[in-house]
DNA sequence: ATTTATTTTTAGATCTGTCTAAATTTATTT
DNA sequence: AAATAAATTTAGACAGATCTAAAAATAAAT
């Protein structure tokens, strides 16, 4: 259990989010979701290679080894469960959460986190509906699909919104939708891919397009 | 209200434990106190000097500025807040929340602690029974003495302990002795200056000096 | 198959924080 | 008051992380 610099981490968390299920990350995709210049990311990534994170040959992108994406599970369940312990305990909003988990993530105290996670009771959701990894670093992933694909008349549960800024909360809010809201689309329209959801007994109400494309719902309770 | 490095954060707190009521701390101990070389410290105060957040000429030594206490007493109230959380809600035991702090301390959203500081129910003091600055920086100067100096049959309470590691922790619990116990000195020994104590309603025990030294009592409730 | 455009890497610089070894200043002794 | 000792600063080096500008490799277009 080595330990890795601020830097390092925010990379080799960029890198799994990338390259999500196992897909190759490209220099300049990096450079742009850290804010930085391709010549910075193939230094660092000389640096991980040689630390064994990740599997890289110059020119040829690169992805996590097994070692890089136990590294990023734990990060991202500091993460989530500071955002978690943000929202449920110090009253923070959804959009609030994360500038303020980008930096507590980096705190890496194998006991801080394992007691915070026992003292929040263990959640397997974070505030925006992405899963917190266990202890060993499991991770479920719950299939998931976007709002513009569910079935009609089929009632889903939201779990998960996709843009995480403050002016999409503002809107959710409006709508009454949150995550573990159950609802269901009545109908779709062609002229501007509108739709028409309905939340429990609520009268029906009429979503954009661009709002339907960040909303992910699953199946059941 | 700009932010600081951890390194530089970890010299401006250094220097305040130092300067103790407005001393003057010298190269040499701070550089002992920070595990560090003089010759880094000196780098370091030309930095701070800059930065107005400390008063320095060439081998006189140095004392931080208004401004350098400010920033010192944001950092400290941010370790005590942690170390009371840590201790209070996660269960840690006293001598391992200083460690864990020491990192957390460097998180500085002023929401954050403002909140956390609210959640915790505005303590006044750390689990060491160092007092906790206000999110305006006051912070309550409380006289206390060692219990080496209380006089006999004087009833007092336990404000704080000097020593935070693990070895004095243990005999404290086996004494029975804590934060807000209530005790008196019966009689001194000049031959090893031992003391007998007795709390509350238990029989009379003998402390040695060295334990002696290192707690620190107030009078009345 | 060349040429052109895009992507990626290298070369060289800068900034922070640290160190060792040498020089300088201040304090202490004789 | 000199000489010696101790404390402090300077000089020069190095590692981590970043950048700009130039070179090299790969991909796309003609
Ligand atoms: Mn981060
Ligand atoms: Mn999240
Ligand atoms: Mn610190
Ligand atoms: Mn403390």
């Amino acid at each position: 259990m080595l330990n890795y610099s601020t830097s390092e981490e925010n990379y080799i968390k960029a890198i799994y989010r990338l390259q999500g299920s196992d897909g190759t990350v490209s220099t300049n995709a990096l450079a742009n979701a850290l804010r930085t210049k391709p010549a910075s990311v193939t230094d660092m990534m000389k640096k991980l290679k040689a630390k064994k994170l990740l599997h890289y040959q110059p020119y040829q992108g690169f992805r996590l080894s097994q070692e890089g994406s136990r590294v990023a599970l734990g990060i991202i369940r500091r993460h989530r469960l500071w955002e978690f312990f943000l929202a449920e305990k110090l009253r923070f909003s959804w959009d609030e959460v994360h500038e303020v988990a980008e930096e507590l993530e980096h705190v890496s105290n194998k006991k801080l986190i394992d007691k915070l996670d026992e003292f929040l009771g263990f959640p397997r959701v974070d505030p925006h509906g992405d899963p917190i990894p266990d202890a060993s670093g499991r991770i479920e992933i719950n299939k998931r699909i976007c709002l513009t694909e569910l079935p009609l008349l089929q009632v889903a549960i939201v779990s998960n919104v996709k843009d995480q800024s403050s002016p999409i909360l503002e809107l959710l809010e409006h709508m009454k939708i949150r995550i573990g809201t159950k609802l269901e689309v009545k109908k779709r329209f062609g002229f501007d891919e509108s739709m028409e959801i309905k939340i429990g007994r609520l009268p029906a109400v009429l979503i954009s397009k661009q709002l339907a494309e960040n909303i992910f719902v699953k199946y059941e309770g």
